[in-house]
DNA sequence: TTATTATTGAAAATCATTTTCATTATTGAA
DNA sequence: TTCAATAATGAAAATGATTTTCAATAATAA
């Protein structure tokens, strides 16, 4: 198993990403193909699948496996860096999660024919209202702990209708 | 394959139901396994898997097949009479969708440890007021035709927390 | 009844994701 | 720097939900 760390190009100064120091705080070893799938993930506006990734990733780095990609993404998923999405299509998707470095908060649009997700953030004010009112009178009443929620609209985008 | 169809009750004055209706008008046939498949969507406020409502008919109705639970049920969704949930744990769950005979307009609490999925209307005059004000926004924005939406909210229920 | 053909169930096939396991890379300590 | 401990990796095999195939059978209209 060849990392061939060498000639890999990574931006944030030198191999020194803003997760790299979540990684260090959970005992998280840092290794190229991490890097790797955090760059393509960075650097997309997409929901990309794990096999979309592991073919990005592939180009530059081929020695990558659909194994680590998986493994990979459950990971990030489970340190909050990473969410995943079900559009409906056997097949989950991945983004950067909302944060400093990542993406601010928002929902999707999914088109039920094509499977294109649409981020939007409008009337995220008024959202914020309802949900926060909704999050208390559920929790209270279904002795829930709400962790987060996910408003999604389905329908035909404009390729598709 | 032996029907049987001579000792099993049905709801709605024998062998009349509500969908059998819209059954006809598509040119589809009322069977036994639809029928009783239908049977246990009607009679539970649960969110059953096709595995688990393949085991409640079976005991009424053992010829039934695993297979014809699942064409069964892509058929119902595509006729909009069963509405398909995604807990998060790799298989899908169904209930009767909202409508004359079904339940009413609500949403989801989903527990992301258990994968039970709780019911819940609160909120929903709320809730109208700005899906319709967000979904004739976006329509327009993203050119999107919007056919339904989802609220969820991820937690733990009272007995995994 | 009878002919037509939609529907069914069993078995095989798919396909995304997970597991296994031997090999290799990362890291902290010497 | 060197080295030992072990976390991470990739290939291949396994899994598990869902689909497809296909010959047999039941539902429907005539
Ligand atoms: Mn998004
Ligand atoms: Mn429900
Ligand atoms: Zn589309
Ligand atoms: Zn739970």
């Amino acid at each position: 198993m060849r990392y061939g760390r060498r000639h890999l190009r990574r931006g944030y100064g030198m191999g020194h990403g803003w997760w790299q120091g979540r990684f260090r705080g959970c005992g998280y070893r840092i290794t190229v193909p991490r890097e790797e799938i955090l760059s393509v993930l960075s650097n997309t506006s997409e929901h990309l699948s794990a096999e979309e990734i592991y073919m990005k990733v592939h180009k530059t780095y081929p020695g990558l496996g659909l194994t680590t990609v998986y493994r990979t993404l459950e990971l990030l998923e489970e340190m909050g860096i990473v969410i995943r999405i079900d559009a409906g299509d056997g097949r989950a998707r991945y983004e950067l999660a909302e944060g400093p470095k990542g993406r601010r908060h928002h929902h999707h649009l999914i088109c039920a024919k094509c499977g294109k997700v649409i981020d939007y953030t409008d009337f995220i004010e008024d959202e914020k209202e309802l949900i926060s009112k909704t999050e208390s009178g559920l929790s209270k009443k279904y002795k829930f702990k709400i962790l987060n929620h996910e408003i999604t609209f389905y329908g035909l985008c404009d390729a598709c209708k």
